[in-house]
DNA sequence: GATGAATGAGCTTTCATTCAT
DNA sequence: GATGAATGAAAGCTCATTCAT
């Protein structure tokens, strides 16, 4: 493989990265449905006709954004567990959200949103990713509440991932990034008070 | 004479209260921008044509959805009212909830659902309307906490009115109604605890 | 024939009388085929479903507004033909065009911009009757010029119309009244100067 | 590979000129209301779909419309210049009218006929853009009037422009090619009795 | 006759996807 | 691989006309 061949390969997937970085983005604000495969390739800065190089179709760009969703996620549990106590880390999942605030108040929290929207679709099979990006959530938060010797880590974790977009879901609706504070306070010191 | 004009009358009515129905139920079910007129015109029994003579707009449709989920909230804290303890009528809506696992498990919670997806919108100001629907559950669920004395009767209803969101949107998300079963015992025993 | 049936049918013809001078009115201001006739009905304060108890087809009411126009042209000759001079006719023409300046400069000649529609159709015969009336002005024009003992009467004819329907179309394409003023005091300039 | 992209560049413009030049013809012959897109696109022979690669709108193709007129004006205007003596030019305008008879007794003045339906619209701005090509026709008009010395050239210009518009008017309601001629006739006349 | 409601054909526009080079 | 252009299947909406009472 020649230089200007691996370089070609190199600039490729720096585009297919844009696209998916565009999708992820583009598709947070305005919603899979309302967003155009042109809005996304003008946001990446690539030709609408070469997006399919990268994309055989539009559900892939869409599921190209979980995915992107799902490696931010990933990035953030990867950060938090460098604290030694696993109930730090869940409180710094906590401050992760409140500091998102606003754009969570603006287009709701991604995952929850796009997961709401897929889940009105019958084909395709999308609504099922988008389960399993908020299950990858669900279980790195269970696996604390675990490390924490706490009873029935699963339910704490439905109740702390819920909590998460439920305040999401009403600062959205309401626009009001004080709910994210204010719900944010409360579950840390629920946290907090936790005892095994 | 009489009876036949009310007669007309009232089916005329009764057409548009069906296609109000047919819009909240196929809205709900597949999204308000996968549902096309014609999947509401076609769930009413009603000509396409004709439901422009009812609602100008698509838009206009989707916001009588809106005011028909309005009506059955209504109905249903008008019910709840004549529990005569508050903590009873809180309980009572948790229990109501509950009772719709299996829709929330398939579809979602209905303004929550509709309210991220308008949420997206910049134009028609239908963010804002279903925004106002779910600030009318939280003010009533607000006035009970009130009633029964307790201290930031609004902190405990965004919390109350958040937790019922994050366990429809993860129930959905996961296809599981068992997490509407157990979220709202977890919400039945948290009213239990509350004291003034 | 009782009271009460001559008060209907009398009744009846005041409403056809409001629709076709709705007809003119609304023709006049949005052209035969941006007005709709709702648009029509509502001018007149007719239900919609009335309208076609007068008028079978929206051409007839066209061809009603039409008419109108042939009538309001006849009041004016009739008028005109008081006068016992026929340079005084024509040049209380001139002045009465003058007089609806305003008028044309936002809407032109009633009966010129209709025929220029009109003509723009191969079906319903519509286009011939637009015409007919501004024959009828034409041959009115032509009998004062004979009445003159002026050679080449029709030919006169054709200037004079031809310069009002002219002046009309740019005071209306440029909005501008002042062109109805300046071009009507050539044209009785030139009326004066005619000599048999 | 030089060759066919600019065979390709010039295909593509070629399109977009077969549309233009399609839209002024037809809009000519059926007026911008009764033209469909569909019509333009049949007869330039392009898919429906596609005219909107080229024209964001159906206004934007009758503005195109409008735009051809005017070139097809300044074509005119650019030939007649070639002609030494101004009262030449404004012979060979009336005579380049008079040879479009019967283009003119069966479908008016294209400009006019445009600007008179426009002028009908209350939004767009396209009424306005009407008006501007009429202003090139006066402008020109003016100033080989006032090459000639002669006093108030844009009076002449009125004069000469209005009577144009209106015999093509005339011609054209009453379907008769021979107002044409006639009129025509007199304007050389006209012109030539001009003296400074 | 009078009237609100019904009907359906037709129009503009959008957009995912494919094609030709 | 890259790209502008092409395609066609919807979708929302309008409106002349007709219907039922």
């Amino acid at each position: 493989m020649t230089d200007s061949t691996s370089a070609r390969v190199r600039a490729a997937s720096a585009k297919r990265r844009r696209l998916t970085a565009a999708a992820a983005e583009v598709v947070h604000r305005q919603g899979a449905e309302r967003t155009t495969i042109a809005d996304i390739a003008r946001a990446a800065d690539v030709p609408v006709g070469n997006v399919y190089y990268y994309f055989k179709t539009k559900d892939e760009l869409v599921a190209a954004a979980l995915d992107e969703h799902a490696r931010h996620l990933g990035e953030l549990t990867e950060r938090l567990e460098r604290l030694p106590d696993p109930r730090d880390r869940l409180k710094g999942l906590v401050e992760a959200w409140v500091g998102q605030r606003d754009v969570a108040a603006r287009y709701g929290c991604p995952t929850g949103t796009l997961a709401a929207e897929l889940d009105k679709r019958d084909e395709g099979g999308l609504d099922a990713e988008a389960g399993k990006v908020i299950r990858l959530l669900l279980d790195w938060v269970e696996q604390q509440f675990r490390e924490l010797g706490l009873p029935e880590p699963d339910g704490l974790a439905l109740t702390l991932v819920g909590a998460y977009q439920g305040m999401s879901l009403l600062a959205n609706a309401l626009r009001d990034p004080g709910i994210m504070t204010r719900e944010g306070a409360r579950l840390l010191a629920w946290i907090d008070s936790l005892e095994a």
